[in-house]
DNA sequence: TAATTAAGTAAACAATGTTAACATAATAAG
DNA sequence: CTTATTATGTTAACATTGTTTACTTAATTA
């Protein structure tokens, strides 16, 4: 390990530091409010420092967004591809587990999915490509369900985005501050799974 | 009128000008891109000139806002208010028309319905109040229905809100980038429209 | 040990919203 | 009609933002 003492000139791990700052920040505060120097501040150096371990704060915040997505994607999929329960067990977890990671993760979930950076997102992201692990592995639960004749055989891709959407309005609604939608949230939500199954099933 | 010679050190009419201006230019382009500056600079004018008409830039956004609304409702209230037509068409066009004025107006309707701004928003609408038009003829459009015992008799707030959710996220999905969405939004649309409609009668 | 490279600093930039001090034109008061 | 007041502009300055440049120091390599 590069240890290095405390005080030196050198920092010894900045950029590790300053994703592990940023990533913790994000958590409670929204991107708009993690600049340079609060970054700066927080590793005990200057707001130049960063740009010899990131060419810009946008290559920094594509590392976030990257992670982000892994976060999603660790709560999400494990829920949707375990054949230990039933599909329609599965989707309600699911649905249910994406609404609260968003509802836990504010911040975050508007950073990898709002439209501030999809030019970032978009450079290494999109729903038709592999990275999509999440959408993928709806997509692949409903192509599940088709071969058991559970659910219709229509387009899989567009059956996954109604899921998608829908749950991704009822998200947004609630972290940006619609509070009547907030208090409420179980009960839309329940009316909303039970609206999609009945659009997938036969 | 107020009409004033040219080239006057008085403007004139700057308050409404910096509206219409602002309002033109959001159609265009995102509200983080218009500046004082750009503002300063259409109206031969300097960036503090603006604060003699407004405390400060978020009270011309919030002008912004209170227009955006507007629109909105103009567009979508007059559908689901229309008896000529039966529900099931009001509710297709209405929902239709909803996602195409987000297409149209992709930056003015991030800016009424998300979190940067939420903050003003708050403050003059919320969806319980009578601000909220749009809103409150979707849920009466859905009351309308209970009478004629043709929509479950459940509570219309939150039938609403699954509905507006629903067409939030499809909407957001769209503008916000996911191109893959937008490619086929017209049949994701049709089948969230027939999930809703599964969901709303008996 | 010397040379090179990696990784920090401080100072300066332009752009941002905002404020303060000032200038001018329109309006009200005498 | 002149004068005082008010409304509405200007310019200059601020702190904050991301970023760049020139410099410094420490770690690594020759």
């Amino acid at each position: 390990m590069k240890t290095m003492k405390k005080n030196s000139y050198h920092h010894g791990n900045l950029k590790a530091e300053l994703l592990s700052i940023a990533f913790d920040f994000i958590y409670r505060e929204d991107i708009d409010k993690l600049t340079l120097k609060v970054l700066a501040d927080a590793t005990n150096t200057s707001r130049s420092a960063i740009y010899k371990h990131f060419s810009s704060k946008d290559e920094l915040i594509k590392e976030i967004i990257k992670k982000g997505f892994d976060e999603f994607d660790n709560a999400i999929v494990p829920i949707l591809n375990d054949k230990s329960q039933d599909l329609k067990e599965r989707f309600f977890k699911a649905s249910y587990c994406y609404i609260n990671w968003a509802k836990e993760n504010p911040n975050l979930y508007r950073l990898i999915f709002g439209k501030k950076y999809a030019y970032i997102r978009e450079a290494f992201v999109t729903i038709r490509s592999e990275n999509c692990k999440g959408f993928i592995a709806l997509k692949a639960l409903i192509e599940e369900g088709q071969k058991k004749k559970i659910i219709k055989s229509e387009d899989s891709f567009t059956q996954a985005i109604v899921i998608w959407a829908s749950l991704h309005g009822l998200s947004s609604l609630i972290i940006d501050c619609f509070n009547d939608v907030n208090e409420i949230y179980e009960d839309i939500l329940n009316q909303m799974q039970s609206n999609l199954l009945k659009g997938l099933i036969y």
